[in-house]
DNA sequence: CCTTGACTTAGAGTGCGCTCGAACACCTAG
DNA sequence: CTAGGTGTTCGAGCGCACTCTAAGTCAAGG
């Protein structure tokens, strides 16, 4: 597989993956007789992983130490381990920080339509206490 | 509040301050006589609020149009909630991915787990079938 | 009086993760 | 034979969000 079909199949853009082989996330592919790179079909396995610990926020830097552990066969096998379950600890405390944020965010936009609903039933007098629970959900 | 008393209290650095008061994130303060800038405290429960659209992944140019909107009082009340409610879709979908990279991440976790476990029981022959079910939970 | 420390400004520098431009090589189809 | 498409390398450039430097001002304490 040439460089093209590979973005196209990984998602990546060639300019990308060939950033990637430079700093060594990616392996030196073998080349063919004019000097283009051919990768083998099962590099995809390992660019999907790598995508899975970039999207859960791991710095290039630590999939990089990942990668060279890799690289160097199964007795690394206990501290790729490790290093995956401190991402994951990292991962899950960021999961419920983003979760209590939210709580945070739903009372704000709670706010708004508390706000808006005094509006539009305007009239008279302002029911409603300004920390109304009722929240109307959408 | 001077700006040194302000970043302890908000835990921004006065650099932080100063460049969110440039690009328009923050409101000019008065300045003392002697041309320092004079916080009111009330500045700090917007600062936290952005705090928490930034820990949520907003990026910059939409807190300064949710400034904008608010700088322009409560005539822009809809137009705020709206704001904030797509943003919490953003965050809920990416926290749902989150937890989708977490599951996967357990997965190989547990391989990691299972292969250690066939190497210390080392002896004869290799029990466990490679994709044992069974996970040891941490 | 003088030093110390917190402040002021404008603008340059940093770190991350790409993204692209330029100039050139090579293969394939018309 | 030539045009188009895809590839190559190297190094420069970009967008984001800060972060810091330099040179100067000012108020308070010893």
């Amino acid at each position: 597989m040439k460089i093209g079909e590979l973005a196209k199949r990984s998602g990546l853009t060639a300019y990308t993956i060939r950033y990637y082989e430079q700093i060594g996330l990616l392996p030196v592919p073998d080349k063919d007789a004019s000097g283009q790179r051919d990768y083998d079909a099962s590099i995809l396995t390992w660019i999907e992983f790598l995508g899975r610990l970039k999207s859960t926020g791991m710095p290039i830097r630590e999939m990089l130490r990942y990668a060279a552990l890799r690289q160097q066969g199964p007795a690394t096998d206990a501290e790729r381990r490790a290093l995956l379950e401190a991402h994951r600890h990292k991962v899950r405390a960021y999961v419920a920080d983003l979760q209590a944020n939210l709580l945070v965010l739903d009372a704000k936009i709670s706010g708004y339509a508390d706000a808006e609903e005094r509006i539009e039933t305007n009239g008279q007098q302002q029911r409603k206490p300004l920390r109304a629970r009722r929240t109307r959900a959408l």
